[in-house]
DNA sequence: GAGATGATTAGCT
DNA sequence: GCTAATCATCTCC
């Protein structure tokens, strides 16, 4: 089933990037399903976020989507190639949002191939932002759009994670963010193949 | 209206 | 490991 608006309007960003792991992503492009289970989340908790598009409460025409209520998308395109999906959360006001890095995936395995331009399926298939946006056919049309479209959503089809298969790590290139530098921001589902990198 | 830049990735060394 | 690719967005004039 669908996660509900609640799940989304929660203030920690933290406890939702950490419950997103295991929840599965799919999109609905031209009636072609594909998606799969995420394994690698990353929390922006907006203005104290030194890494966020939002931090220190800068509002501009693209960032204002992040202030939105939780429970829609956040697409943009970085260095001119990539684009990024993230998860917009917390309540109206509060510019919060969960970078999806990675997905195992699960239905429409042929479609992210051919998307990805790949013969075959290879760990890399949905490791790293860009990939997943790129296998899920993810793009900038889909900013600000709801997760309880047809379009797009995420399901909590019961896949939990025990504890101790989770990591949570601080981010890198961080360490001037002071207090900050320590927070543990980055989750990821321990061993699993589609992780974008251990431990960058 | 022009110039700098980045929440990355792929491919070469 | 290191570096080039590449463009929407932001900032300043």
């Amino acid at each position: 089933m669908k996660l509900s608006t609640d799940f989304y309007q929660v203030k920690e960003v933290t406890q939702i990037a950490r419950n997103l792991l295991g929840k599965y992503l799919f999109t609905n492009i031209n009636g072609e399903i594909s998606g799969g289970f995420i394994v690698e989340t990353e929390a922006y908790a907006g203005i104290i976020d030194k890494a966020s598009h939002a931090f220190g409460n800068r509002l501009t025409n693209r960032t204002k989507t992040m202030y939105e209520a939780g429970g829609i998308a956040y697409v943009y395109l970085c260095y001119g190639i990539h684009e990024m999906l993230n998860v917009v959360t917390s309540t109206e006001g509060e510019p919060h949002a969960v970078l999806i890095r990675a997905i195992h995936p699960t239905e429409g395995i042929d479609l992210m191939l051919e998307r990805r331009n790949m013969a075959s399926i290879k760990n890399n298939l949905t490791a790293g932002p860009g990939s997943v946006a790129k296998a899920l056919g993810i793009s900038r049309k889909m900013n600000s759009l709801s997760f309880l479209s047809e379009e797009i959503w995420i399901e909590d089809r019961g896949l939990v994670f025990p504890e101790d298969e989770i990591a949570a790590v601080p981010r890198v290139g961080v360490a001037y963010a002071k207090e900050d530098a320590l927070l543990p921001y980055r989750f990821y589902v321990k061993g699993n193949l589609y992780v974008s990198k251990p431990n960058r």
